[in-house]
RNA sequence: GCCCUCGUGGCUCAGUGGUAGAGCAGCUCAUUCGUAACGAGCAGAUCGUCGGUUCGAUCCCGACCGAGGGCUCCA
């Protein structure tokens, strides 16, 4: 056998022709796969003279990814196993986990995914070797002619995204066999790879869900069973995984809208809209009422606008024409027929708001504007309705009656950067302030294909946010196309308490607009000029970013929003006289206290408002009464003891205040 | 909108082709108690809505309304 030269993990060395990757990287089973002159391959691909051999662990992004996928090609043989009528689609590893999107004859139940997580592990176990196999594509066409819509990949070989590009991505086109423990193919699936040297390099998965998905994501086509699935490193990663989830579940905002008494969302009234319970309305009255001050500071002028106009004001801002589909459709008013019908005075049409910018376009236009009043800056907490398709609608994240805080500005070409600049930081201060503190930014760049308003504007425009962008020395990310042909944008995501990613803020440019209205004001020499519009949302809408903030917090909210500030528990019925003394004085300090005189015995009471996540409990007995003292309880469970209540209620009050979380 | 799952007292859930239970919450009584559920009793549901099948439906079928998980969408 003749012997090769090779640089393994940057050390040249001569092995036998005949050497594996595998057999190279033998001793370290974290190595799952490998690249080869920087292309990642299977642990099983032949070597050539020359070649730089890279491990890859199990547990980097890569690794990940091919475990992942790996595990989506077992899934889809345990599938095709027990339901041999099943049709595949694709199978792309995905963050955390994993699809595979099929086409069975009868949609899967939650006992079918028992049944093929089972014949998994068997799977696994057997230990069945990922054979990659080279084919043409008159070939892959014969040999999966039973599998239609592999060979509609076949079809556009290369052509695809991301997702398709792991089946026939590859510069070859690729069957992977997996092999039994005879050596003999048990299985096959279009694939460009790479895989883990066999199935039981999966160390340990779970199958999540199956759910509806369009086949190649379009909703003209048609719609198959996805099942999801997650796989991991280990055992213990696993289930740190699942942890996570649950404790995402345990806060989810709609949960604890309910177990926290904050809005509901009453069948009579219609899907998507929210009323807000008393606790819910001073939760949200505090981030309001903060967000108002903060805009007073930054000279934003307050402004109301009705909820519904005459179809013509949607006509002029062009909204009827593109977005029709998304409003409530409109109320016919004053309209006379004639007895048979047909229409002897046409009606007037109203439609309920779906944006307020037209209307604070007319704002601006009631009378003549100087260059001296800009910027403009022209605020409303605007209530829209949106008829929102059924199945996007997300408790109050995503709803189809909110309400913005909306504002437009109006400046001159000059006053614009400076103007993007100052309100990112603006922006990103207040978030802070609402306890968000981890960001990106991302910039969305012009769609030469739909776009209005002249190349000169919008890369003048994008140049602006590029720089406000950069001054905060934040990550920024380029969404290249992604903006609405109306005007480039910058959006702020910021990252929760358990490092989910929520799109808060937008400041977007608006090119339309001005145009549509004819804004004009008058410049210093006299001439008419159109005025650069600007919008932008801090909290995208109200009732998204309370729940994005309960979320966030878990329902434990700092104490300048928790709607109940302080508890005061009596030891016993005796120092509820004491205690209620100091809890009025303590109303009168502006702190949110109630006394618990209910007949409950203490500990009952402490485990309510531990439950009702209040940030302080005040206790009072005897003791305390004696020292005109109270003492303190505090969510985490901590206590202090004997507390003079003058200190007590400085304490409460600082922290409410300074909005520090306790 | 599409696919799947679900809809039982305020909440969480059990249950059956012959008109319903539990725990928590509520109310009453008892208790007055130092940091996460004292005890007893009472009350509370035309089993989402409307049709159909059936001698009879909360249970089977259909439509609608609503919820959940995804897909698509979010100007």
């Amino acid at each position: 056998m003749s012997s090769i030269k090779v640089t393994v993990s940057g050390v040249e060395q001569a092995i036998e022709a005949d050497q594996k990757p595998t057999h190279l990287f033998a001793d370290n089973k974290e190595i799952v796969v490998c690249k080869i002159n920087g292309l990642l391959r299977d642990l099983w691909t032949d070597l050539h003279d020359g070649d730089v051999i890279e491990g890859v662990t199990i547990s980097s992004p890569e690794g990940l990814a091919v475990l992942r996928h790996s595990t989506a090609h077992v899934m889809a043989q345990a599938v095709q196993q027990l339901f041999s009528q099943t049709r595949l689609g694709i199978g792309p590893p995905i963050t955390d986990g994993f699809y595979y999107d099929f086409d069975p004859p009868q949609p899967f139940t939650p006992e079918d995914l028992e049944k093929i997580e089972s014949a998994m592990r068997k799977i696994v176990k057997e230990g069945q070797r990922f054979k990659r196999r080279v084919t043409t594509e008159s070939d892959a066409l014969t040999e999966l002619a039973h599998e239609p819509y592999k060979c509609e990949l076949i079809g556009i070989k290369g052509g695809g995204n991301d997702e398709t590009n792991v089946e026939v991505g590859g510069t070859e086109l690729t069957i992977y066999d997996n092999l039994g423990r005879d050596g003999q193919p048990v299985w096959s699936d279009l694939c460009r790879g790479p895989h883990l040297p066999s199935t039981k390099h999966i160390p340990a998965f779970k199958l999540m869900r199956s759910a509806g998905a369009y086949w190649r994501g379009s909703e003209k086509n048609p719609m198959l069973q996805r099942i999801y699935g997650t796989a991991w490193p280990s055992q213990d990663e696993l289930n740190a995984y699942l942890e996570l989830l649950a404790e995402a579940e345990k806060r989810d905002h709609r949960r604890l809208g309910q177990e926290l008494d904050l809005f509901s969302f009453p069948e009579e009234i219609g899907s998507g809209l929210a009323v807000f319970h008393p606790k819910g309305g001073i939760v949200r009255r505090a981030m309001e009422d903060y967000s108002r001050k903060r805009h007073e500071e930054e000279n934003y002028e307050f402004v109301y606008s009705p909820h519904l106009t005459k179809a013509a004001l949607f006509q002029k801002s062009g909204h009827l024409d593109w977005y029709s589909e998304g409003m409530y459709p409109p109320m016919v008013m004053d309209e006379e027929l004639h007895a048979d019908g047909t229409i002897k005075r046409a009606g007037q049409q109203y439609y309920m708001k779906p944006m307020n910018c037209p209307f604070h376009n007319l704002i601006f236009q009631s009378r003549q504007r100087s260059y001296r009043e800009l910027p403009l800056r022209l605020f409303e907490f605007g209530t829209v309705y949106r008829y929102e398709k059924s199945g996007v609608l997300h408790g109050i994240t995503r709803a189809r009656g909110f309400t913005q805080d909306d504002a437009h500005i109006y400046c001159t070409k000059e006053q614009m950067p400076g103007e993007l600049d100052s309100l990112l930081t603006f922006v990103l201060n207040l978030l802070r302030d609402y306890g968000l503190s981890d960001f990106y930014l991302e910039l969305s760049t012009r769609n030469p294909e739909k776009s209005v308003g002249s190349d000169a504007d919008w890369a003048e425009a994008t140049e602006s946010l590029r720089k406000a962008a950069l001054a905060q020395n934040l990550e920024l990310v380029l969404d290249e196309g992604g903006a609405a042909f109306y005007g480039p944008k910058i959006s702020v995501q910021a990252k929760d308490a358990i490092g989910r990613t929520w799109q808060m803020s937008t400041i977007q440019v608006d090119f339309q607009l001005p145009q549509r209205f004819e804004l004009e004001f008058s410049a210093s020499d006299g001439s008419k000029q159109r005025p650069v519009m600007i919008h932008r949302a801090l909290f995208g809408s109200i009732e998204r970013f309370f729940g994005v903030l309960t979320e966030h917090y878990s329902g434990a909210f700092p104490p300048w929003l928790a709607p109940v500030q302080v508890v005061g528990i009596p030891v016993s019925d005796s120092f509820a006289d004491y205690l209620g003394d100091v809890i009025s004085q303590m109303k009168k300090s502006g702190i949110r206290a109630e006394l618990d005189s209910s007949d409950d015995r203490m500990q009952k009471k402490v485990r309510n408002a531990q439950m009702q996540k209040i940030p302080f409990m005040i206790i009072a007995g005897e003791e305390d009464m004696k020292a005109k003292a109270v003492s303190f309880r505090y969510r985490n469970g901590d206590q202090k003891n004997g507390v003079p209540i003058a200190t007590a209620i400085a304490e409460i009050t600082d922290a409410i205040s300074t909005r520090i979380q306790v």
